[in-house]
DNA sequence: CGCGAAATCACCCGAAAGCATGACGCGCAT
DNA sequence: ATGCGCGTCATGCTTTCGGGTGATTTCGCG
């Protein structure tokens, strides 16, 4: 929990607030109302006052913190849209950039065919290149393979 | 912003230790240390504990709402999971309950055999049940029906 | 009661997908 | 320069998919 310049400064003015306080109370109790009052009274009043101050302290604090807080909720939620691949679980299942494009292909439901065409390859390279890729992903057809590409953070 | 019983609690006790040191500081300038200090140093020395406690008094309400706050975030993230399809899109396909499951289950990758093994019907009844679905979705294959299935909000 | 929607099952057939295997060229690092 | 990873392509073969068509049963609704 680290405090910052501002709970600093907040803490200070606090600080000189109190004794100035004090030291005009002391001052109003010598000169002008000796005696008037018993110390228990300006004791309580001076506590009274602490107290107010230290609640707004507190809950200056606090409010500032919520802040933060629904600042750094509203810069997780976008963060939650644009998607990244799962770089660890690429490497760790030894994907090359190829048989992902193709992977990225299948999960938008093309044929062989179509991707064939649309990678300008021949229709037994796209089945080379898949057949490696459920042999990695340990599918056994294309549905599982996006399933669990999925599940690996490989697509979207 | 509430005050809770804790923090209503913790300010009467900051509020009466308070006083009670006041007048402690009272007590002993008036009987044994009279003239002694000037009043600016106890002034001072009581605004430093006060501040102390003050800090304190940060702290402990700061920690409170900071534990509310994460437990909200960790609350929204799962809250993101429970999946609910859209029941105007479904009716507007004119897609079936059964057809909904078959879905389902091409979705998580099953093959026609699985699924007759899993809902215990035949494969050609699997392979209806599917054709329709693709008809209803306009779909070609299975991973295009999983596809589209997921714009239209029937699968998560 | 009869009608229609939904679910079930069957058979056939062509297309697509998947498996196994081999081969070639290219770049990169040992 | 030799091996290795990657991408490319091919051939043959088996399995799965998907389309077409038809039939039966069950169930709710008018």
């Amino acid at each position: 929990m680290p405090i910052d310049r501002r709970a600093f400064r907040d803490i200070v003015l606090y600080g000189l607030f109190g004794g100035v306080l004090i030291v005009l109370l002391r001052l109003i109790e010598y000169r002008y109302l000796v005696i008037a009052y018993s110390a228990p009274v300006y004791g309580g009043l001076v506590a009274a006052v602490f107290s107010a101050v230290g609640i707004w302290l507190g809950l200056k604090l606090t409010k500032t913190k919520t802040v933060e807080k629904v600042v750094i909720q509203e810069v997780r939620v976008p963060s939650h849209g644009p998607f990244e691949v799962n770089a660890s679980n690429l490497a760790r299942l030894g994907i090359t950039p190829r048989e992902l494009e193709i992977l990225a292909l299948i999960a938008e439901g093309l044929s062989t065919k179509e991707m064939a065409a649309r990678l300008f390859v021949s229709e037994n390279t796209v089945k080379t290149h898949s057949s490696r890729l459920f042999d990695k992903l340990n599918a056994k057809r294309r549905t599982q393979a996006v399933q669990i590409a999925k599940d690996e953070g490989l697509i979207p």
